[in-house]
DNA sequence: TTTAGCACTCTTGCTATATGACTGCTAACT
DNA sequence: AGTTAGCAGTCATATAGCAAGAGTGCTAAA
């Protein structure tokens, strides 16, 4: 979509306006504002036609004008400025960072308080999807006579671990065994690969009896289809925003971070860098989701995701996410 | 505190018909629906008595009655009806209860869902309290060259495990003699012994290095530490309760579950069953919090407690839980 | 192309008023 | 003595009407 440059700014400055006050915004309010250096006669005709585009809309005939999705869009895409931190944030973002940490996911931890702190929006981060990953070793451990801990690392560092229950005794000969068939079959492969084919195998190559494999493979198969762990951060903060001030949308809110399954399909993207606004993605309506990969210093350590309701300060929210994600990425651990 | 018979029945018309209408109860109101065989006058007379005696609340000067804090005591000690459920829950509840599990974490996950979708009140299930478990014993096992898990087995049946990071590289004779080092000084003994003395310990006898030991102990305390897991389901659901409709109230609320301390503090304890209404516990404020001991066949489990508004439906929730919990205990699993 | 001016629309806040639901009290009744 | 009818008084709630104000769209002039 081509707008003349007036049209951008207006648009800008009605976003931007509407993000700060939540009301529609009026032709009047905006000119002295924003230096528009016309009369609010020209911005009220300039917005007709950006309605006219579908870009603002109205609330009833004689209201000021309300960015609509595709409005959004055109700002997020073309209008935003993605460095809009002040020096005092900055600092605190650091502080926050630089804390001591043992382990990457404390990190993570870190940087989903710190951006819902700042941004006051509810922050979840997400495990990578382990089933991509590639398996380096699978250990197997008894306790006791009929329980085995099955335990995978991959070839990134993560971990699994599983217990499996047998209904007879299991001897460390069998377990044994079973780590040098499992590992001959697995190592190398896709964490995906764990399912029913190699249970053949193994029976197959081994003559082993059924029994015991079946509840290791069935065990297996459920930790890595596990919906990946998850951290939740804000979802009380969240309803401090305005718009939550309404008991039906504070529902709809908690509803959408009940219902898991949409979040992980938007979160668990390949792109670095997203941002899904309301209705474009069906089920998220009047919510937006930004996300970003979670890598420190390379190493991919899921995703972490805002959710916020679609008039959400995206300037302020998406400097947040760059610097943060840059910091975490440039390996403060190290 | 002594009631006449009139009066109970009184303050039971008054409880109950609160709890459905949420509204102040008026003496009118009551007389045909309890069958009070009295005017409304007589109850007037008897509301200020109970009042007098604080069991009652008026919102304004010419307004109907609400229980108090110390009414709704009375009601939950001495008028309910623990058995107030209908053959259709009662069926729902034995088709859930009867799914097929593997693990009695799922089952204590049916029996959370259950208890949320029959009373639509938040649930929450925590595990038993590991520090008062006696360990059986450690295991340790070499992850690579600079990692070990450290598998903790209790003697009744629950096992931790965590992860131990190292900056230098550990062989497997190291980590032999970790173990039976660890497991001499630890077997038998509570899980909560495991602290910094043993860390002396094992230096002056084995001569170990410290920075060895170090990372191990600090590891394995940080878990037994960590807030036990915690299972929670029916957020969104308990906002449909008409007193979240006040968005201040919704948000107290999910501050209070938000607030893991108090809840994990009430839910820790060793009577069976418990209680505990509205300001009756500092921090509970305008909500109820009602527990019982999760015991399967008689292995504790830990506690499930429902959160609800002050004004909740004791006397269903009180029979669901006692049903649920006697079905439970009574051993589907075998 | 821009802008001043004006009629028209719609929201919001305020006030006044009527209504109805209670209670507490008094006096009569059983 | 306990119970009840009746009534005055209190308070919340709903409704209507009114005035003010904020915006827009349109027209005509600059």
């Amino acid at each position: 979509m081509e707008l003349d440059n007036r049209k951008k700014r207006i648009l800008q400055a009605i976003v931007n306006e509407y993000i700060n006050t939540i009301e529609p915004v009026s032709s009047n309010s905006i000119i002295k504002k924003y230096n528009l250096d016309c009369s609010s006669a020209t911005v009220r005709n300039e917005m007709v036609e950006l309605e006219k585009r579908g870009l603002l809309e109205k609330t009833h005939t004689s209201s000021g004008r309300v960015p609509s999705t595709k409005g959004y869009r055109f700002y997020v895409d073309e209008l935003l400025n993605d460095n809009d931190l002040d020096i005092n944030e900055i600092k605190y973002i650091n502080s926050r960072l630089q804390s001591k940490v043992d382990e990457m996911e404390e990190l993570t931890k870190i940087a989903t308080n710190t951006i819902s702190e700042i941004t006051h929006y509810t922050t979840i981060a997400i495990e990578p999807n382990t089933s991509r990953q590639k398996i380096e070793e699978i250990k197997f451990v008894l306790l006791g006579s009929r329980m085995l801990m099955a335990i995978i690392l991959t070839e990134v560092g993560t971990i699994k671990e599983t217990i499996i229950k047998f209904d007879q005794d299991v001897t460390q000969e069998q377990v044994d065994t079973l780590s040098i068939m499992f590992n001959n079959k697995l190592k190398g492969k896709l964490l995906s690969t764990i399912n029913m084919p190699i249970e053949q195998y193994i029976v197959q190559q081994m003559n082993y009896r059924l029994d015991v494999i079946k509840p290791i493979i069935k065990q297996i198969t459920k930790v890595l289809n596990d919906e990946s762990k998850l951290y939740l951060k804000g979802t009380e903060q969240a309803l401090d925003n305005p718009e939550f001030k309404s008991n039906e949308i504070a529902k709809k809110f908690l509803g959408l971070l009940d219902e898991r399954n949409l979040i992980f399909d938007l979160l668990d993207s390949d792109s670095d860098f997203n941002v899904y606004i309301g209705n474009e993605v069906s089920g998220l309506n009047d919510f937006s989701l930004i996300t970003f990969k979670n890598r420190v210093a390379g190493k991919d350590l899921g995703t972490i995701g805002i959710i916020g309701p679609t008039r959400m300060d995206y300037s302020k929210v998406i400097s947040v996410l760059k610097y943060i994600s840059r910091e975490l990425n440039k390996g403060l651990l190290e």
